[in-house]
DNA sequence: GTCGGTTTTTACAAAGTTTTTACAAGTTCG
DNA sequence: CGAACTTGTAAAAACTTTGTAAAAACCGAC
């Protein structure tokens, strides 16, 4: 009867306190809906779909905004800072800072030992 | 499948405050019979057929004004403010602004997230 | 053609979102 | 430590979308 913007279907995520419903675009943290802008709630979807994996911040530049390589700007970490905020008290456990490189969401009970980028992956999201 | 719709009947709908009988096209709040001009009609009816997902401007434009995605109005605007008008106290729980995108009816009591069930819940953006 | 109601446009106002700015704070490595 | 560089933050500016009142345009019935 209707057909409206379909996106190809992604599994849903969910761990102990946030669940991303991403054919909806909601997502709700410990049960309560959160209200995402727009650019927060495409950060966010783009990190969660590679948990575990940093993304350098070109990467998120590049599919989040658009933007190239040239471009100088603040906006990514005033958006993280935004997302952060609204992630509440788990926010440090979720999203971390790859310094000089970019950022990473880590599911909840994620195992970490230490804080080293050895071995682990960084993706490039090709265009 | 179904047998072929010859007339194809929407079941009425209602809750707590509103309902809508689309074979008569006839809409009551508080019992009281909502008059309401066609063009109001037809768009609280899409919505309300809807409830609980988003419907974009574009989606409304198209389906209640028969314009393409090239056409530039406020008219969908103008009427969804005479239908909150007419919607009095309630206008507000009913229908929901999702910024940058349209608006959603939701249905009075409506769940707020989507949880176990798999019910027609939808987006948090905007607002 | 005129009348009464409906719909659309116009022209701003208001609200919401995103980006920039300017600097503080943190990190790396000599 | 300290210079160079990266990230964090608050606040302002810029931008975009939606709300609203009023006027204009439209339309069918008389």
């Amino acid at each position: 009867m209707e057909s409206l913007p379909m996106h190809n279907h992604i599994p849903p995520y969910r761990d102990e306190h946030l669940s991303i419903d991403y054919d909806q675009e909601i997502a709700a943290l410990d049960s309560e809906r959160m209200t995402l802008t727009r650019k927060e709630y495409d950060l966010l979807a783009l990190l969660v779909q590679h948990a575990g994996e940093i993304i350098p911040r070109e990467a998120l530049l590049m599919r989040v905004w658009s933007y190239g390589s040239e471009i100088r700007t603040r906006t990514l970490d005033v958006h993280v800072r935004r997302l952060r905020k609204k992630l509440g008290g788990y926010a440090d456990q979720y999203i971390e800072t790859i310094f000089g490189i970019g950022y990473r969401f880590q599911p909840f009970h994620a195992p970490r030992f230490f804080q080293s980028t050895v071995g682990k992956p960084v993706i490039a999201l090709g265009a």
